[in-house]
DNA sequence: GGGTGCATGTAATGGGTTACATGATTCT
DNA sequence: AGAATCATGTAACCCATTACATGCACCC
């Protein structure tokens, strides 16, 4: 909701171009679907905080531009000054390692790699940004766009020197189950 | 659902244990409240993943105390099986600093400090926790546990480091619109 | 006397995702 | 020929939090 009003701030913007600007800027720390970013479009509009003109186009769908109103921005600075809510966690990979004794440890093992793929390909694409915004001096809100996006360098960063860490512990959990193996092999051949 | 399962192949527990333990061990990367809680373990007791036994107590209410099912622990293994969906990250603290240029920066610098500090006792709170975990040698998901709990601590030192970075970052606006200000007030004495 | 902890549970409410529908154009 | 992009929107559904209800015991 509020967040349509503060990139409504930048330039006025259809709902389409809300949701790809949310994806690609805002992404790593807001996310905001089609299937709610238009109904509240809507909601904004008859309340006030938004106007909107039509733009015909040929062959596409008209595209509906949104404004942020003056009402909108008051609205927008109200929200700004209310405390940021402590969010409630949900880490799916987390929770799984944390189970992780149930399975092997190949399992985790290759969750984490996946992490470190996916997370690797961030941090490069999110030095781009940054240089990209850093570059884009002219505009007020480019020191706090970089300070947001510093934050998931840090926060990456953290993630893969933890799951470096992380899995040499899980190869040390292997290597133990496999030795195990062999001497309850060694025992029965022993002759129990 | 089966965060519930996977707390009680620790030791059979009541939902209001489970909400406890929830909080207060793996708080830090997950959540479930009461109300998820309770028709959670309805439904996992006619599913046949848990079995209950009614603990009758004086003076307080009668303790349902589950247990996991061999059942149960086959689906617990079935859903580690399956990798971890990517999540969709919600921080408020980022989304309203960047779009701090709508208000003043001591805004922002308000938000950070609260949120060193709440951080900062976690970070201890952590410290101990994984020394708890570790001198609890005996149970074979301690090592995984150590591994979540350790995650826990690189996170919050990168924000922590990133906060500090920030706020000074955050000084430095706040200086240049002060001196700004007088400027434009030193411009207007010499007559526009 | 009033707050907190123990212990269970339900109902209302809200928030958000997914899937669906439409339809022309452009790329492969 | 089929997939993807542009562009809007709705409806079904799922999940989760919050508030409410109950009631005894203990502590300040």
């Amino acid at each position: 909701m509020d967040v349509l009003l503060g990139l409504l701030t930048i330039e006025p913007m259809s709902g389409y171009d809300l949701g790809l600007t949310i994806r690609e800027s805002i992404g790593h720390f807001w996310n905001e679907s089609y299937g709610q970013i238009y109904p509240n479009l809507k909601k904004l509009a008859t309340e006030g905080f938004v106007t909107s003109k039509i733009e015909r186009q040929k062959g596409k769908p008209d595209r509906h531009v949104y404004s942020i109103t003056r009402k909108g921005r008051e609205r927008l600075t109200q929200w700004l000054l209310v405390p940021p809510q402590p969010e409630v966690p949900r880490n799916e990979l987390l929770l799984k390692l944390f189970f992780s004794a149930q399975v092997t440890p190949d399992i985790p093992t290759e969750y984490l790699e996946r992490m470190v793929d996916s997370e690797r390909g961030l941090l490069q694409r999110f030095q781009q940004v940054y240089e990209a915004i850093a570059s884009n001096r002219q505009y007020p809100g480019t020191p706090y766009w970089k300070m947001a996006a510093r934050f998931g360098q840090f926060e990456l960063e953290a993630h893969l020197r933890w799951a470096e860490e992380t899995l040499v512990e899980l190869k040390k959990i292997a290597g133990k189950q496999e030795s195990d193996a062999v001497t309850r092999k060694e025992k029965r051949h022993a002759g129990k």
